[in-house]
DNA sequence: TATTGTTATACTCTATAACTATA
DNA sequence: TATAGTTATAGAGTATAACAATA
């Protein structure tokens, strides 16, 4: 019994976070290559793709779809909306949140982005099982819900 | 038999992607907190924690570890560097080369910073099973190694 | 000629704190 | 009082291209 709890971060420790964020850093650089006509940055395809499903967020949604600040996205949502690609509204539910939306013209762009990642994932995980890959969101999730404490040294 | 191949990457495409930038940000904020202390960004938590095991690494070969560029790292390492932590040496087999390696006072920030991953993972992965993160293992290496090809639209 | 790493430049990402407006 | 988001500021990350030294 001891064996399937303790091993589960066994291994050499810090091997899960290493690995994450080469694969982070990785995938980002190749979406970049992919869409280069597009001349967006990887936090840019990040946030069009999670707009891609055409629902309108408020700036602390998609703060937390794309794993970013509030603070980030107000430049980056300025540039992107400084090239039409995005647009926020008042919510007149609570007037202090601004809806943010696909324009028009980012619609395709979201798409292309959603699909890049697609494409991306498609040809990495050709060989794989359900079953890894149902571990691979099983530990993604665990690790982004993680307690955010602060453990003094 | 159509399944497991076509299930591989189902699912909402650029799910696996956008769960990678989530878990890595949030993870990297984890890092940086429980680290604040030692006053260290989540970049130069991620190059201690690849030095940890006291072997050099030339810079290209820590660029790979770290999944970031040499012209990244050449900065970090001189801010490292410049206090104390890291040590560039040039390589006597390949006088282009650098060796880094952890300094006396570096080599128990590195320990930490691989120890407060190691201490995340547990936080996180402790009711997961061995072979979910097996799994997670299997399909981030998939990512990491992906072909890094650009394609036109 | 090709490669390692740095330098220079410009832009993007991030955190913090202060601020506005709204709840 | 608390919250949503922005603004301001400063520092850190990134890409590109050009460069030096070495292979």
């Amino acid at each position: 019994m001891s064996s399937a709890e303790t091993d589960a971060a066994a291994a050499p420790p810090g091997a899960v976070l290493l690995a994450l964020q080469r694969a982070a850093h990785a995938t980002l650089r190749m979406l970049v290559t992919r869409l280069s006509g597009l001349e967006l940055t990887g936090s840019e395809i990040n946030a069009l793709a999670c707009l891609a499903d055409g629902r309108e967020r408020a700036v602390g949604e998609l703060a937390v779809l794309t794993g970013t600040r509030p603070t980030t996205l107000t430049s980056l949502l300025d540039r992107l909306a400084g090239r039409g690609l995005v647009a926020r509204q008042l919510d007149p539910g609570d007037r202090r949140s601004f809806r943010v939306s696909l324009t028009p013209a980012g619609q395709p762009m979201a798409r292309a982005a959603l699909a890049a990642m697609g494409a991306v994932e498609q040809a990495a995980l050709a060989g794989l099982t359900p079953a890894e890959l149902a571990g691979y969101h099983a530990v993604v999730q665990a690790l982004t819900r993680a307690p955010h404490q602060e453990v003094p040294l």
